[in-house]
Formats: C-alpha cells, structure tokens, sequence
DNA sequence: ACGCATCGTCGATACGCATCGATGAATGAC
DNA sequence: GTCATTCATCGATGCGTATCGACGATGCGT
C-alpha cells in the first residue's frame, strides 16, 4: 500500500504538501497540485483510515445502533439502514453497525474506543436505557424517535400526530362519522415506542375538533384478534364504517377479513393504512395510505449528525424535528361528495 | 480520553507494558498485572482503535456488502446481517456496512483506506461484477452465495441442491408422482443468482431417481400467475397434487389461492414452502418448510473470515461451503401411508 | 561463590497522517 | 534597488499503540 510520502517522493514535494492538497486546508499552486494528484493516481494512493483518525481526530464513521427484534416489521428498518448509509456516503461518513445485543455497554464501547464519531439511535423506547448513556457521551447523539423525556437530546422521526390527525380529518370528510383506529400489533406496543401514544393522541384531537367518535380497537397478528374489532367497529355504526390501520401486518388481515364479509374498501367501507407507494399500488384495491417518510427521516437524521460534527459540537445539543407526513388518496377510501 | 501512557503512569510502569498486558504477548508477573488492570478500570481506559488499526496494522472491522432491492424480502436480509454482527462480536470484530451503490469501487475505497480487515459479500449473482475486484483484492473475501464461476473464492451458502432434492423425495415418499415446483419471483429470477438453478437441479435428480415427475412453473408476485400455474399443476395429475414453493412471497399467495378451490393443504394437496420455524407454526395450517438455516450460514460465514484474518492468510484461498437444509414436518403435507 | 539461562520489564522506534512554525521565493511600494 | 509583504512549500512534531531489542533480577547448577 502506497503511502503519503511515496506520493510525495513520486511528485517531489513534501508529504505535508501532499496532505494539503488532499485536505486543501492551505493555498497549493496549481503546478503542484497537478504533480501530486497525477502521483496520487499513478500509485493509486489512498489515505490509511487508521492513522487519518489517530492524527486528525476523526474517524468519519457513524455508530448506527439497532435493535433486532424478530417480531418486528424487519424489511422496514432495512429501508432507513439503507437510506442513512448512502446519505452518510455522501457526506463522506462510514456506517458501523452497533447491535443491541451488547446493551448500552456497546455505546460505550465503540465511543470509548474512538470507533466512531457520533451515534445514530434506532427505535427509541419511551424509557429507554440507552438514553442516560446517550446523555452522557461526548459524541453528538441523533435518536431516530422521541422517548418521553427528550431533554438534553436531539430526536428526529414522523410527526405521528400529524399523521393521526389527518387520518381521521380526511376520513370526517369523506363522511364517516365513527371512525375505528386499529392499535398497532402486542409486539409494537409491548416495546412502548411512543409514536403509539402521538399518534392516537392526534386521532382523539382531531375527533374532539371534528365532533366525531374515534374508537380505538386492540390489533393483532392473528385473525381472531382482528375478527373481532371488526365486530364492535360495525356494531357501533350505523352509517359505514372507516378503519385506520397503521401497522403493515395488520393491514393485510383486516382487508381479507373485510373481503370474506363482502366489504370492498372504497366503496362500503373505507381504509387508510400505512405502506410506501409502491406496495400500497400493488394492493387489489390501492391503499390510501399514510406515508410515514422514512427515507426523509433518515436522511435528516445523517444529515443533523454531520452537522454536529462540523460544528466540533461539544456542548449538549437539544432539538426536536417532526417530518410532515403524507396522506395519499388512493382507492380504499370513500371520496367526499 | 486516558490513554495507555496514562494507565502506565497510574501503575508505575512502563507503557508497553500496560499494552503487553492488554495482549498477553508476553508474561507478565501477577502483581503488575494486578496493578495495570486496576488502574484501567480505575481510568476507564479503552485503546484507541485508530492507533491499534495504525501499529498493528489490524481494524478488526470486517465489511459487509449488501445490495439495497427494494422488491426483495429485506427483512430475510435482516437476519443474516443481525447474525452476523453479533457473530463477529463473538470474534472481537465489527461490521461495517458497505453498500452497494458505490458498486465495485465501494470495496476498492473501503479495503485501500484500510477501514477493514476483510469483506463479507452477500447476494452473490451468477456473473457479480464484484468478483474480479474480490478476487484481487489483498484482503480476505468470503461470498454468502456461489457465483457461476467459485474458483479463488471462498463461498459458503446453504445447500439448495440437497433441499431441492429432500422435498421432492419427502414428497415422492408421501405418495405423490407429480409434483409442481413454484419459480421464484421474477425480481429473483432477473438477478440470476444461481441458489435457483441449484434448487431446481436438485428436484430434478430426486425425480429422475424416484421416478416421479417434476413440474416447473412460473412464480409472482400477483395472484393470476400463481393461479395460473396451481391450474397448469392440477390439470397434470390425476392423484393428489403436490407443491413446493421456496419463494416467501409466493407461499402466502399460494396459500390463498388453494384456499378459495377448497384445497386444504395436508388433507387433499401436499405444500412445501421456506420459512423460519416460528413463522411456519403461525400458518393457519402449520407448513411443512425447507429450513435454509441463515444463521448458521451467517455464523459460518463470520467464522470462516475470522480464521482466514488470523491465518494471515495472503494467498488466494479457495472453498465451498455448503450447510446442510432441514425439512421440518408440520401438517401442510400428507403422511406417507 | 561464580557463571549462565530465564523471566519480567523498560525504552525506543515505527505506523501514516495532520498541523504548526519557519523559510525561501515572488510581488509590490517607495 | 531596497524593504515589507504575501504566497507556496518544507521540516518537524504529535497522535496512541504494538513490537523489538536490551537490561536487570532471579534462580539454577557446580
């Protein structure tokens, strides 16, 4: 492997000039930077990531710690994984992957061994442990979600609420006047992740403003479960029901349950749920959906962190960014006369 | 951050001692030993990884290079990178995540920067562009897959011959002489990865050898293909008819289709899919699966690296690892009589 | 009691880059 | 033509660890 100063033998200059023209940190005549980039082509040189981190004090990798957990949604992550690894490419960043097999420990680890220079933190509990370590590390921290206490933190995800309350606005207009919410999967709601709680909030505001009832119905995986929240959503409507879905499983339940009882969304019933695009046109009926904006939000949050890190950020940061959700009309849902 | 100079400070001794210590390269007497470890634990001390990656020219970071497509099940993906990162923690390593939209210059930056010891390679297709670059990159390799051509590799995969052929033979043996194999999805089928010709070779030689006959049929993502070809199966036996279907997607297809002409699986038709024991339980009716045991593949995978770092190994290693599949009996097949 | 091997520790150096102060060349003002 | 100034480059040093050779201390045999 090539090094600086074979660059610099090759070009005849110095390896300190070597190493301003790469960083451009000093002006180089145009002479000379001609020299040493043909050198550095010639010998393909490429900087050692090691001693770039030893001398300049920074590593230009990010810590993305997730959590793995088999009952949920995993395809779903992979799409924010993928997204924050190409944005951080492009801010010139690595992703180290940091599971959570090792705990809060593992933060520790990686920030104590200067692996990374800051952390991005997936699926935020309400009261989750990582977060007193979060506080307390000397590296800019972004947490992908809002755990209860965000004091001292700087979150970013989906503005849930937003996207509960447009949910039950649009489905208002459309005519519905009880409107059943189903909760997300036991799964979900056992981990107490508090876009749950945004979320109905927003519904329950939204029908409060509305004058309309918002029922919220337990979710499940099986279809028993599903059955019957049906059930009690058409006992307790006269006009025709509406059902807000946002869990991915769940979606797929409710509308064979509702096929099986004769229902067709858009026309007897409407449904809103929550997928990208592209699945949501693939369905029978193309599902009016809520688009939770997961590439935008984990674009923000890379971007936030190279912020951070340009800034030499020691002081504790705080700030809080909601990412405007997306509701779009498709055919599962009534139109407004 | 203390460093090794402080800890040798605080012990009274001499810095390469605290690092002879930490690596136990040489001995070292139980009372300075006892010294050293307490004033690290007493200073929080962890080495810095840049100057670890710097003197002893080893990150003990092993990249990982997933392909980013979107049509394909990313949360079976999910699993083998969840094992492998906590695999490789087993083996002190971590992972650092390298996509693919950099392509085959991805791997040059990553292994020329010296941010890795080693590559891991997953979702290997038939003629990878990324195989000339593995082959003569001076770091060891290790593909999850088999490429058309696996010389100067080293590969590890499940072996999708032998599940081809075990289904076959479990059906064969169940009473069944026709049997229809269901294609991948033609997303999978685009990416030409050859687990899809191995499978399907498999099947093949059972049938010759038992005698039975094999069907080929068209697999997606829409309900009319699968239909199409359960119509093309049915109209070619007389007995009872008999399905393997690898493909996740087409599974739950397949499922609703000989649901809605009366077919249960288990009672009048035989089916034979791929998935996790805990998502084959929670089948309606519990499937009879092709276990391809991801795991273990991701654990073999980590572990063969891990011995090729240690080696030193600087030559061109080669081998084919191939793990053994189980079919696990649930009720969607019919018992031998 | 003396030389000799062994064990445990120390000091010095190298790893490859970033950065700072210094130096020489080129430029302009008078 | 001289001096102050700016510009481009060089040399030296530090980052924190691993490793090698060396050296003093200890135990052994005779």
């Amino acid at each position: 492997m090539p090094t600086s100063k074979d660059v610099a033998l090759a070009a005849g200059v110095a390896q300190s000039t070597v190493s301003y023209v790469l960083s451009g940190k000093r002006p180089i005549s145009e002479k000379t930077r001609k020299k040493v980039e043909a050198a550095i082509e010639q010998l393909t040189y490429q900087p050692n990531a090691g001693a770039r981190a030893l001398a300049g004090r920074r590593t230009h990798v990010i810590g993305l710690v997730i959590p793995f957990i088999p009952e949920l949604e995993m395809g779903s992550i992979m799409e924010f994984v993928s997204v924050i690894a190409s944005t951080a490419r492009q801010f010139d960043h690595d992703i180290l992957l940091v599971t959570d097999d090792e705990g809060a420990a593992g933060l520790h680890r990686v920030v104590g061994q200067q692996i990374c220079d800051g952390l991005i933190l997936m699926q935020i509990e309400d009261e989750d442990e990582r977060l007193p370590v979060a506080r307390n590390l000397n590296v800019p921290v972004v947490l992908i979600g809002i755990p209860r206490d965000p004091s001292g933190l700087v979150c970013i995800d989906a503005d849930f609420e937003m996207a509960g309350e447009h949910s039950v606005r649009d489905l208002a207009t459309a005519g519905h006047s009880v409107i059943s919410v189903i909760n997300w999967q036991p799964a979900v709601m056992d981990r107490h992740v508090n876009y749950v709680d945004r979320f109905m909030h927003g519904t329950d505001v939204a029908a409060e403003a509305l004058g309309v009832t918002v029922l919220h119905l337990p979710g499940g995986t099986d279809r028993a479960t599903i059955s019957e929240s049906v059930d009690k959503a058409l006992a307790s409507t006269t006009g025709k029901p509406a059902f807000i879905a946002p869990d991915r499983t769940i979606q797929d339940i409710l509308r064979r349950i509702l096929g099986s009882r004769g229902l067709t969304p858009g026309v007897d019933v409407s449904v809103i749920g929550s997928a990208s695009p592209t699945l949501a046109e693939l369905q029978p009926i193309p599902l009016t959906t809520i688009d939770l904006r997961p590439a935008e939000v984990s674009r923000r949050a890379v971007k936030i962190m190279c912020e951070l890190l340009e800034n030499d950020s020691q002081g504790p940061h705080e700030s809080l960014e909601l990412v405007p959700t997306v509701i779009t009309h498709r055919s599962s849902t009534l139109r407004p006369q």
